[in-house]
DNA sequence: AGCGGTCAAGTTGCATACAATCCTTTTTCC
DNA sequence: GGAAAAAGGATTGTATGCAACTTGACCGCT
């Protein structure tokens, strides 16, 4: 479980982050972490400053650093910027595709259909992500694509269970395929305005959810679901 | 010039890119800045790494820290980018202005136009900022102010000369006064659609500058630019 | 019993020492 | 004389020790 860069020490702290180990809330003790990954704490703390700076822990001084808590508030706001760059993704992607970012596009989208037929949630939740990826590198723009790539992990924790609802995927797939079918038509507002769409539905299916819930039990209900197996598990590139 | 906190020390090093005293590309030693700043190694170090997390330098392992090139391509990526959040705080600001926002936008106008008036380039860039940040804070999403000011704050390098162009300080002003119509009329299509023409204009102004420029000369000129005064500057929070 | 203050344990912030890596220069061999 | 290799210097990466701060408990006081 050791890591010999500093940044494969963020890397590794932010992935406990995002599959949950850590839930939002819990203390990130440096000398924990430290012996967790056998190292001393001065990596982990530039690690965990790292981390803070991209919106992952928040840091208080003198007092540590913690999981940062995204209420529904700041969710709901995080979403509407998802979208937008999404939709600006997508816009892109219909004006300047070139072939071989299509046929990304296309794989990654043949392969939901498979993991669709399969009836997998889970299967259909990792290549969705590999979907979504394919379009934001489509567009083109580098800097566009890893930004709405770290929003994306940042929203990782959340999005958990998004699709677990009962027809949930179907209707995402067919979603992604207007999408594509726009992009491909080289409809570019066509294309943006059908993926802010699909974002937004989840967004709202989330804060419906957790506007459903008093705080007590959507904390209880986190915390219970969170060490849910390991579907968001990429292959382990160690 | 020493800092107290370990935020006080990376903003301070971020003001000191972000105002050009270091110029991209410029190599960050940790024992200089350490000693610039009377402190350890240790916490610039934290420091360093979380301007790294931020895009403001760029990190190379066992070599060190420069400041962040950012080349012409990736520099038209950002603004594209910019323009679409921008676009965004526009739409919402349009759709739930409250009172409040609406007098920090009007009186951030009322500024820009005082320093129109008064024809100090240096005074309307200050202005700028400010109508530019109202607009953030104004859409009334957190989230989405905090990315937009970032990002604003990272393209403040390469804006420095923006404004000085012979004639720009009015059609910007004129810009901004339409955006504040469409804003104030609730017509948030028509506020984004002209504030995202806003951005896009300097940043094609940008390229074109750039653009006529051979790297070598471009290089020269940014150096040879790099101190000019301190129109940047806000009144010092110290 | 309730409230406030003091003290102790634990954690973070910073400084310094050491190890590892890189870059430059010099030396040596062909 | 040129090129490759090695040594030296310099810089970054990591570990550890100490100081400062926070926090919780215990004790005394009202």
């Amino acid at each position: 479980m050791s890591r010999k860069s500093t940044v494969g020490l963020r890397d590794a702290i932010e992935q406990d982050i995002v599959t949950g180990r850590f839930a939002p809330g819990d203390r990130l003790d440096e000398v924990t972490l430290a012996r967790r990954f056998a190292v001393s704490r001065t990596p982990v703390r530039e690690a965990l400053r790292q981390l803070g700076a991209a919106g992952f822990v928040t840091i208080q001084p003198n007092r540590g650093a913690f999981v940062a808590e995204i209420g529904p508030t700041r969710l709901v706001e995080m979403l509407e910027v998802m979208a937008e760059l999404e939709g600006l993704c997508a816009r892109l992607a219909a004006r300047r595709l070139d072939p071989e970012r299509r046929n990304a596009l296309l794989e990654a989208h043949r392969a939901c259909e498979g993991a669709l037929g399969s009836g997998d949630a889970d299967a259909y939740y990792y290549e969705n992500e590999h979907f979504h990826h394919a379009i934001y590198a489509a567009s083109g723009n580098t800097f566009l694509a890893e930004q709405a790539r770290a929003l994306h992990t940042r929203l990782k924790p959340y999005r958990r269970l998004q699709l677990r609802v009962a027809g949930r995927l179907g209707t995402s797939f067919a979603e992604h395929a207007a999408v594509v079918e726009a992009i491909l038509a080289g409809e570019g507002d066509l294309a943006s305005q059908r993926l802010k769409a699909h974002v937004r539905i989840q967004g709202e299916r989330f804060s419906d959810f957790m506007a459903a819930l008093r705080d007590g039990e959507r904390a209880r209900w986190d915390r219970a679901s969170r060490p849910s197996v390991g579907y968001i598990q990429p292959p382990s590139t160690t």
